[in-house]
DNA sequence: GCATTTTCTAGAATCTTGTTCTAATGGCTA
DNA sequence: TAGCCATTAGAACAAGATTCTAGAAAATGC
């Protein structure tokens, strides 16, 4: 009955690595953190963590791959319950500010870390999202752009237009460098995107 | 007078290895650049590549320093060649997609790395530097804001709203998921700029 | 229930790679 | 020329990522 206790329960495992993880990467970026680190702070051992995960690159991918998904999935759930094209537009920018101050450990480590080295299945599985994503974000707001509800532009600049300035907001925001809580300044973000766009 | 050619004209060798490193970073990134790579793209010793920079991180500082004053820089001077606040916007604007198109491999780099992890004297003297530059901006602006040319906005919030989507436009272009060269798109986001701010 | 197969955990051993150290080399000035 | 300093070279070192082997727990089949 020695309570050694290897084996914790093992769903939770894979979980406590990667909300360690997450830690670390946040205080000191991905390079500079340790497995030792992770382990340590996850409790498990060094055979463990690669048993669930390829690398350290590996716990990097997943959780950025799960974030992305995660925020990108509420936004669908979120447009599906919208009317109209300015009601589209402004609800792109506030479910980014909604979910960054929601999920801040997660967004500090998504708006932080461009630089993973992906696996090229990790790469494989980002590519597949992306493209879900964002044809069903096109295809939601085509309508309104045929109808003339919104302005016709180079289709790459949508995105730029709407998210780019409450994305780049969140980054100052995340680090330090912006008072003002999102929830407090996006609808500035949100006139400005759909007076950029609207028809 | 053997052709070994120790001692390369010395403040070539500092840039060769920044060029090096800027290369190996944007092939590879910064974690999985390693110095041998950099090392013998240089065409250098070890020892020569730890006499001029601290670490692998400082070649990164180095750069990413540099290029941040280079771009920074840029904008002061074409903003005291403008007249009124508008201009000065579209300045802002134009500036960031022009800077961006000359200096592509600096750019991506720029824009790709926000992970790295500068020394304490690094991270001083970008504080400096951002210190500087945005009391500069900010005081360019100040006047125009007063006399009510453009709108009174929490003042976190203009650099987002200006330079937010031309930058979010940026990576997009610079990591190739978008085609329309910058100069084509830039005044698409210069009139977006404008209109967010505008008195 | 029991055998076996698979998943999971552990930690030692290995291998890669960033960094430090010591010894030259070349130019410069006194 | 002698001595000094900046620069270069590459070997030695150390830290840390990854691999490997062995064994424990759960799951599966009978």
């Amino acid at each position: 009955m020695s309570r050694t206790s290897t084996h914790a329960a093992t769903p939770d495992r894979r979980q406590s690595i990667l909300s360690a993880a997450l830690a670390c990467f946040n205080e000191v970026g991905i390079e500079a953190a340790t497995i030792e680190q992770i382990r340590e702070r996850a409790g498990c051992s060094i055979g463990s963590l690669y048993h669930h995960f390829r690398s350290k690159e590996g716990v990097a991918s997943r959780l950025f791959i799960d974030g992305i998904a995660d925020l990108n999935a509420g936004l669908i759930v979120r447009l599906e319950q919208c009317e109209g094209a300015e009601a589209s537009v402004r609800a792109c920018v506030h479910h980014y500010a909604n979910w960054v101050e929601s999920n801040i450990e997660l967004a500090r480590f998504l708006l932080h870390s461009r630089d993973i080295n992906f696996s090229p299945d990790a790469k494989a599985e980002l590519k597949g999202m992306y493209h879900n994503h964002f044809g069903a974000v096109f295809s939601w707001f085509g309508p309104f752009v045929l109808r003339g509800d919104m302005r016709q532009l180079p289709p790459e600049t949508y995105i730029p237009l709407i998210s780019g300035p409450v994305e780049d907001y969140a980054r100052l925001w995340l680090s330090g460098r912006a008072k003002p809580p999102l929830s407090e300044v996006a609808d500035v973000f949100a006139d400005a995107a759909w007076a950029s766009v609207a028809g």
